[in-house]
DNA sequence: CCGTATCCGGGCGGATACTG
DNA sequence: CAGTATCCGCCCGGATACGG
């Protein structure tokens, strides 16, 4: 069984994990996990995102096939996003990697402070450049 | 079973998949997955990756816990790089994810399709501004 | 409410040159 | 061989304003 990076499609798989390593389009996943939402709704429970980087990711999104977006022709217009079999079927592997993020936070920021008292934190003083 | 990614750490569990995501990251990432690797090797393996960063990635998984650094006080230097516990207990997740990245190709590329054909690829041809 | 267009600053990352 | 330092173009992404 060899690798699934080798050289022909290694280019192309590690874009698509780039995809998933995109800020937004993962935190866009999580929270369409379980329900549809509304942009806006969407957006105020991701917080922090800028109008134009939700709509840029749910594009890109709808276009490689993760999330179907329906417009509802009402007034005030009302569009509701949620993800398609493919990108649910993302949201799982996601969702390990989530997992294990969360549980590996604390070695990671133990792993950091030890770095970081070995080799001079000191070292980012360098900031303080000029006297 | 509440959601991993509860606004409290939501940022952090983010920021820890960014790395995940980060192109050079990852594909360190997978080499390493067998066998420790010199600089100059890694390097190649990889392909297109400069020598800036592939340095500066080494360094932040070094310095995050994921990979280790050894020294061999010959000369010409030679350095290897191994993953930690803490990287090899990443890399399964990540393998997960590379593994549905490959599955899916197909799937995320006839979506786009699809979409490109639905709305105006020519769209596109808006890069063709000046008559 | 949902989306697009434009402006613009900051940082990512390649190229290059130089050390141990 | 392994790494640092510097320069610099480019694109990402926020802010803002406007349209349907």
């Amino acid at each position: 069984m060899p690798n699934y990076y080798e050289p022909c499609q290694c280019g192309r798989v590690s874009e698509v994990l780039q995809r998933v390593g995109d800020k937004w389009s993962v935190l866009v996943i999580m929270m369409l996990g379980d329900e549809a939402l509304r942009f806006n709704e969407l957006r105020r429970r991701i917080g922090g995102i800028s109008q134009r980087m939700l709509t840029l990711t749910l594009r890109t999104l709808e276009r490689d096939g993760m999330v179907n977006r329906t417009v509802h022709p009402t007034v005030p217009p009302q569009v509701e996003y949620a993800l398609t079999p493919l990108g649910r079927s993302l949201w799982e592997p996601v969702e390990a990697l989530g997992k294990w993020a969360h549980q590996n936070l604390p070695n990671i920021d133990r792993a950091r402070q030890a770095y970081d008292s070995a080799n001079g934190v000191a070292a980012s003083a360098h900031e303080a450049e000029e006297a």
